[in-house]
DNA sequence: ACAGACGCTGAACACTCGTATAGTATATTG
DNA sequence: CAATATACTATACGAGTGTTCAGCGTCTGT
């Protein structure tokens, strides 16, 4: 039973829908959920209600549903931030990305971040790019410190943000706050991770002779190298 | 052949060499390389140059196998804190891991991060205990500020530290910086990392108008709840 | 109305996995 | 020296995997 047009195969970008789009969709509630290796085509094609040949008939293969959910998470990632940034820029890459599409977006990258794609690879430079752009806008804005490195500060704090995604089960136990959760930021257990952030983020932690003697240690090797 | 005493297959704590810790080692070498679920018996037994049956004759199941490595790595990396900590407090937990035992620790740390286990869990924990001790310590002499919550801050440090490591092969790809590399801090691409990071530890990211701004609005709703 | 394409399924294949079992060699114990 | 325990291997089994194939219904274009 298919439901509308889309007699060619291909699917490409927009009448993507129905029954491949489902197979899809639970492949990234199922990668999100159990992980990647957890997930075969049979669980997909469970969750799906549809059955295990389907999911290699609409891809190919599990490698190509992999590779189909990695690209379909990030462009949507990628259309979201283009919505939300005019609402100003924002140290937290995925703050807003959490409650507004319904698919465990957030989940689904902690679990693949660490296990390396070309397409997740292209994701995380994209993230940075923008969380650099968001830093140069703070910046200029007065509301961020100037820095020696941009893009290193982007990376470190980019990379930071999402090492923390990925071990949100630690954040969790240690903290009591899920930061998969859709509603995290909302949450009244957030202050626990938030506020040590802020205070970093506000006053960093080495005191203040401390901190020139450290800073000038590295502009001298910096300056000869 | 075995070599030494060993007649009990308890082997808990010193006694441990031989065979069975060549293939307790060939487990920890080959999940630190190729992650755990590519970590097979017939894989281990292969590098532990044994056959697949003895991988179980010793540990019972591959899941035997994994505590095992789990207990045992994280038994060196406290007995290898213990012998540097008389070496003053550091922020880096790894920082002094990394070059001392010639099992890739780290690299395996990197792996199982991730995907939680009570052994992990406990390791973590016992992380962010010490770091919470190292930052009291760098607090009394001076070196680093106060903060309100100390187990919060060492936390959020501890799990940013760990994160970067899991997310090492983004650090590498984003600034050419291998966090698994044994001689990592001593490798001239290190301040591409080390630079951005002692930046925002010495002077953090905010601006002073709109740090203190930040910080007031956490006292306040910390204030009530 | 007919022909072909498409969505979809059930069953099977080849393969890899962990693990059990039986058996061999070596070392220790009496 | 005999007996027993231990280290170790070869082989096989059952479960689960990705993937293929033949076929069934339905829908589309002519």
């Amino acid at each position: 039973m298919r439901s509308i047009s889309e007699h060619s195969g291909h699917g490409e970008s927009v009448d993507d829908r129905s029954t491949k789009a489902r197979i899809r969709d639970a492949g990234i509630a199922c990668i999100a959920e159990h992980g990647i290796t957890e997930t075969t085509a049979r669980k997909v094609a469970a969750i799906a209600g549809v059955s295990p040949a389907l999911v290699i008939h609409h891809f190919g293969s599990m490698d190509g549903l992999r590779t189909a959910c990695d690209d379909y998470v990030a462009a949507t990632i990628r259309d979201f931030k283009e919505k939300t940034l005019s609402s100003g820029p924002s140290l937290d890459v995925l703050a807003a990305l959490r409650d507004a599409p319904s698919e465990p977006l957030v989940g689904y990258l902690a679990q693949i971040l660490s296990d390396d794609s070309p397409a997740v690879a292209r994701l995380v430079d994209d993230l940075v790019d923008d969380a650099e752009r968001y830093i140069q806008q703070g910046v200029e804005s007065g509301l961020l410190r100037p820095t020696k490195d941009p893009r290193g500060r982007a990376v470190v704090l980019s990379l930071w943000n999402l090492g923390s995604l990925v071990l949100h089960q630690h954040v969790e136990r240690l903290l009591g706050f899920d930061l998969t959760d859709p509603d995290a930021l909302t949450s009244p257990t957030a202050s626990a991770y938030i506020g040590p952030l802020y205070e970093i983020y506000g006053e960093g932690v080495f005191e203040e002779p401390f901190a020139t003697q450290i800073q000038q240690l590295f502009t001298e090797s910096e300056g000869t190298s």
